[in-house]
DNA sequence: GCATGTGAAACAGTTCACAGCG
DNA sequence: CGCTGTGAACTGTTTCACATGC
């Protein structure tokens, strides 16, 4: 098949897909089979050759992958190799620890802007990057070129602040409070509720 | 249905619940239709009320469902009310802010043991925690019963803390560390990667 | 009368297994 | 000959639509 659109279920395992391939890539291996990617990746051989089918990409009958085309392949879906710029959105424990996160810029991510409302955290430099008022959003996302935005503010907050980026021009959010969210037209979300992974897990718990 | 297995999707969906049912007892809120549950949490009413179905729970046929009575089951479902205790693996700046989360004591978590291999972070006190070695894990994890583990690790460190975690006791683990894990038996692990997340919704951003 | 709970239908995702190509 | 790419079978999930019972 031909790159018409990535199932959501592939998609989320692409990512894991490209850091095998950087592995590859770092140690020098030039080709690998579907079966030695899988493995490494964590997936059944047949679920990788299905997935990286949907991207259109070409291995070799009899031999396996080129690590090096396939890596390319894969880093051009997701859009790494084009600077991204992300903004953080709400400057506590968990936004400084994002901002501070080196995993990162190696996947081609910077982050170029912080805000928050709080006047005692506006105007300190977290990572580097002077904290901005959540009201010079839209003028910071157009400046420093942002397209993604990564929430780390409290729930009750969270609504507020996807609307905030979301007039400001991002696209693209990434949201860590635990709530559920009314996504603005255009817009993709992604959450991440630590509690509730922890309460997920809780399930397969001996009870009481 | 009675409560076999819940399905694995399902199970995602069920701390969402639990949070609008927690706004809605907050509220006042006594009654509640799978209809107005599904708005709030984001989802179709039919998917509400077959994911509800897998737990054996009862609403009110031409009323709805009882919000404290659902509440209750979907709290002993996922483990609410008993007490889990917390240890968190790698104190950098991810760790430090799974630490001092407020978002987790309300759903019954306890961070109760921080570990740590660097001897500079080891003896230091992080959210009314000392932080101990990791060589310690076993004990700590037997004294201050610990039921799960979060994975604040670097990814090169990652495989080497879950078997440790994994060997001390704990069943239940959530990693953030950017890697594909080899899962000890027994063991549920659950893993977020925030690079991975922003790489997937950069997929959906225009190219170039 | 009205909203649940659930068969049945539709859809999506995964795995099997092999034809076909390098 | 070995491995990819993919039809076909299968498994799992979501949605529909309605009989059932409060």
């Amino acid at each position: 098949m031909t790159s018409t659109a990535v199932p959501p279920q592939t998609l989320t395992r692409l990512p894991v897909y490209a850091r095998v391939l950087d592995d590859l890539v770092r140690r020098g291996v030039v080709t690998a089979s579907s079966v030695e990617l899988a493995a490494a990746a964590g997936v059944e051989s047949a679920q990788l050759r299905r997935d990286l089918s949907h991207l259109g990409s070409y291995g070799k009958r009899g031999v396996g992958y080129d690590v090096a085309e396939l890596r390319a392949q894969l880093r051009g879906a997701l859009g790494v190799g084009r600077r991204r710029g992300v903004v953080v959105v709400g400057v506590g424990n968990l936004g400084r620890a994002v901002a501070s996160y080196a995993g990162l810029v190696p996947r081609g991510f910077e982050v170029v802007a912080l805000v928050d409302v709080d006047p005692q955290v506006v105007g300190t430099t977290v990572a580097g990057v002077e904290v901005g008022d959540l009201a010079d959003l839209p003028r910071l996302v157009a400046e420093r070129e942002v397209s993604l935005a990564v929430l780390t503010v409290p729930g009750a907050a969270a609504q507020d602040a996807l609307d905030a980026v979301a007039a400001s021009g991002v696209r693209s959010v990434l949201s860590f409070a635990p709530r559920a969210l009314t996504v603005p037209d255009g817009v993709a979300l992604r959450s991440v509720d630590v509690a509730a992974e922890l309460q997920i897990l809780s399930y397969y718990l001996p009870p009481v």
